[in-house]
RNA sequence: GGGGAGAUACCCAAGUGGCCAAAGGGGGCUGACUGUAAAUCAGUUGCGUAACGCUUCGGUGGUUCGAAUCCACCUCUCCCCA
């Protein structure tokens, strides 16, 4: 396939956007040059560790930066970091990742390439696993792939450097995650490597090692680590401050909703193809004095179609999301929650407890004196009222925990 | 191999025999205010209760009327020396 590729120049300008670091940018323009020249497309690759079972959108930055790849007529090699995920990545971690079986790591993967399709078609990318050529190595090889790095080397990680200094444990085998992912890159022959800004150590490791097996070493592409709903901390399931590609379009809008003015621009840049003329339009309007509300809403649909929604469904989210908490109406989506009958006048906090909408019973009982309970809209906050509850009725915790009645 | 330091609730971190269910900060939750934004203010944050009780301070035993606090052993971590 010698025809097709864009001139240089128009492929950095859509393979550049989004990109926060480069190394390097004179080595990226030589071998695109290059590859408009022979016809060859340049082998990209992108390396997910299936630690996990769901992707939040945070995952898809660099997914999506090797859409741009393969539609500008590249080679997508994604790799599914099997092995890697059972060592554990240390990069971000303030202690050593537990290690996960080959067993968890599998059903992850599989899950994993589900909702990357969301994303990009996957049926275009080579699809390894790094099990394939990190399983067969013996102690020996082990011992020849730890001899190309130093501990000093290491240790310049800035992680593994603040471990080191506040005298918490590193593991040895810790050291060997950036060199079993430059492993990688030397197995496929990567041309570019993708990651975030937080994987820069590990796939500089990939060019060292590349460099010392008489590869042509790859060009480092990174993108940002946008930061979560709570705005401060990056995106993570761990902290929950995330939104999923397995969330409904409701909760895709819901958690949109919920997150600071000045992160809205970030999200339509990194999360959506919201055309950049649009995203600048935006930005002046707001500088401009508008209420920013009205383009999170915008951002919530945009997120809802981006991830495979329908327009019918982004649209229907956003109109729930205003009837329940513009309007305070009842979502009409309120699961039942079972009231054994016999028990019937029952202390409200005991309701709470028995209708799981509380994890205690002193837990339901500080909510009720702290006003967060209502039985059909009446608030009530005696925790030992005792309630005689009807079939119907909605109880709701907090500002969200909404339950209807069901007598059994 | 030798010597020293340490392990406290979701996280950080006080506490060295009773006044400790355990200071303070962060985070979380609730309420007020709002745009389920931010910021701010207030309350709350082991479990079960009416009072009050019960189980918690790496693990196991022990000393004591009484232990997060003292002793022994064990597990784990860090530092220095080799």
């Amino acid at each position: 396939m010698t025809m097709g590729f864009m001139s240089v120049d128009e492929q950095l300008k859509i393979l550049m956007r989004g990109v926060v670091d480069l190394v390097t940018e004179e080595e990226m323009r030589q071998k695109l040059e290059r590859s408009v020249k022979t016809g060859r497309p340049l082998r990209v690759k992108l390396g997910i560790d299936p630690t996990g079972k769901d992707l939040t959108l945070g995952h898809t930055v660099p997914l999506r930066k090797l859409r741009d790849f393969v539609e500008c007529g590249h080679h997508g090699v994604l790799i599914i970091g099997d092995y890697t995920a059972m060592v554990g990545d240390p990069t971000g971690r303030n202690e050593a990742r537990p290690q996960l079986t080959h067993e968890e790591t599998t059903a992850n993967a599989q899950r994993y390439l589900e909702q990357a399709a969301r994303v990009l078609d996957v049926s275009k990318l080579e699809i390894r696993r790094n099990s394939e050529w990190l399983a067969p190595m013996t102690f020996a090889d082990v011992t020849r792939l730890a001899a190309q790095s130093t501990v000093a080397r290491m240790l310049e990680r800035e992680d593994f450097k603040k471990r080191y200094d506040e005298g918490r444990p590193i593991y040895i085998h810790e050291f060997f995650y950036p060199l079993m992912q430059g492993t990688d890159s030397v197995a496929v022959q990567a041309d570019v490597e993708l990651g975030g800004t937080d994987q820069k150590f590990n796939l500089l490791t990939g060019r060292d090692l590349q460099r010392n097996a008489g590869q042509e070493p790859q060009v480092c592409l990174m993108t940002p680590i946008v930061e979560g709903l709570d705005g401060t901390e990056k995106m993570s399931k761990s902290l929950g401050n995330y939104i999923g590609l397995d969330h409904s379009p409701d909760e895709m809008f819901g958690r949109t909703m919920s997150i600071p003015d000045t992160l809205i621009i970030t999200y339509f840049t990194y999360f959506t193809d919201v055309p950049q003329a649009e995203i600048d339009r935006i930005q002046a309007a707001m500088a401009a004095g508008e209420n920013p509300m009205e383009f999170k809403k915008q951002l919530g649909r945009a997120i809802i179609t981006t991830y495979g929604g329908t327009e019918e469904e982004a649209r229907r989210a956003e109109e729930r999301w205003v009837a329940q908490f513009s309007r305070g109406e009842l979502p009409d989506d309120i699961p039942d929650v079972e009231i054994p009958a016999a028990e019937m006048p029952m202390q409200a906090a005991r309701v709470l407890f028995t209708a799981g909408l509380a994890p205690s019973l002193s837990e339901a009982r500080r909510l009720i004196e702290q006003g967060g309970f209502s039985v059909d809209g009446e608030k009530v906050t005696d925790s030992r009222a005792e309630l005689t509850l009807r079939p119907g009725q909605v109880l709701k915790a907090g500002k969200r925990k909404y339950g209807r009645v069901v007598l059994k």
